[in-house]
DNA sequence: TATCATATGTTGTATGATGAGTGACGAATT
DNA sequence: AATTCGTCACTCATCATACAACATATGATA
């Protein structure tokens, strides 16, 4: 058909990240009630005056977000409760700089609040886990290698031994956007076996901490040993 | 009614989100490492036995997760980092009890934490805006309502303080899945007035232990708070 | 060798047809 | 009259095909 006189979209992105960004809009002004029926497919073809591939690509979109739910022979509809929506950490009007501190300063009050409640909760099996990590963390120090894949299994035993999923999910989804800020690469060289030592001795305090069921060292522990991650970027606050 | 996964009442997975599924599985795996080219959509064509339409819902899906990036003329390809996965709370192995303690614990060391920081950062402007939220819930309270949003949005005014958007951005995120667990519908009437008459002495204690930027004595007022919260709907532990 | 035109392969978009679930209406049966 | 059941219209799900836009490799040409 004639695309030349295409209309108010803009067509530099893909049509259906527009559409969907519109429905989005709409939906979250309050434009479709939450329960209420969408506009059925054929109605949005003639709305946007795009194809029905493109409509259903971003409907498609909503659904995985969890605002839509679409039902065969009914139609789309707005959900109830728009809480499944994901969480990201990717806000864009905020500099590199700011959003590294944020996200670790997110990860440090998380995780002090981790190895608290692993002091209380730790099981036996739980300590094994943590030394356990430790001891592949050293072996792949003595490897030559930076360790950082063993390092952050570490927190994860931690996180493991709160007995709270969510706390491990959450930190495993945290993980990654901190381990790229580590100083590690940058370091010279000369250095590495001492900071790699030091690193070890705080996780082995960590570690001793949580075996004694004190929950309050296990925090400070924690604290002290993220919040020189962050001196190490220098990027500390008063955290 | 249940929400999804449903193979048995005759209601069948679509195809878009079996593919999908495995798809996902297969990247997780490290079948396709990151970074790595993913097979055409022809390919997935003959592969799957399905139709394009399918091949391309099921990469929509991925691609909204963050876990593929396609590229026009070129090919669908892995995300290098796949630190742009959402973070859902909503672990379908998890009992609603479990669940609902689960999340709430993560949102109570998440606030306590935020009460600490607001204390310690909090400028003159943050303290109206605590105060006018407990206003207003105080309002909502003498107009017979029960005034959960007003609630909420003092929680939100604390996290405002620490100025770390990304703490805002997940207590908002939090919130919906625990407002619903509150247990004001069940309350018997005549104790409600006395109830919400400590909710917002609670409140107030946290608004003064920042006003005071006593960074302690905020953490564990609203650590009281929460608690309690806790306590009332009977699934306290040791936190 | 360097540059440009072309061919090929890929995703993006458009269109039409068919399958399948839902709900409403009305006719047939009890 | 009340209930059952078939029909029909509407909807989303899937399939198939074609073309457009973009990227890259190939080979011809200067």
């Amino acid at each position: 058909m004639s695309k030349s006189g295409n209309l108010a979209l803009g067509m530099r992105p893909k049509l259906s990240e527009r559409v969907a960004d519109q429905l989005r809009e709409r939906i979250q002004k309050g434009d479709f009630a939450p329960g209420a029926q969408l506009p059925t497919e054929g109605a949005l073809v003639e709305q946007f005056g795009v194809s029905r591939t493109v409509i259903r690509e971003a409907l498609s979109s909503l659904r995985v977000d969890g605002l839509v739910k679409a039902h065969q022979g009914r139609g789309v509809f707005v959900c109830e409760d728009i809480s499944q929506q994901p969480f990201r950490l990717c806000s864009k009007d905020l500099s590199e700089q700011d959003h590294m501190e944020q996200a670790m300063e997110l990860r440090l009050h998380m995780e002090v609040s981790n190895a608290e409640l692993a002091a209380l909760r730790r099981t036996d099996a739980d300590i094994e886990g943590i030394e356990a990590a430790i001891q592949k963390q050293h072996a792949a120090h003595l490897s030559g290698e930076l360790g950082q894949t063993e390092d952050f299994s570490f927190h994860l035993a931690v996180a493991n031994a709160t007995k709270n999923s969510y706390m491990v999910d959450f930190l495993r989804f945290l993980g990654p956007f901190i381990i790229p800020a580590n100083a590690l690469h940058q370091m010279e060289p000369k250095k590495l076996p001492d900071y790699q030592q030091s690193l070890r001795s705080e996780h082995q305090a960590i570690a001793e901490a949580i075996k004694a069921r004190d929950s309050n060292g296990a925090g400070t522990a924690m604290r002290n040993h993220l919040r020189k991650g962050l001196l190490d970027n220098s990027m500390a606050r008063d955290i």
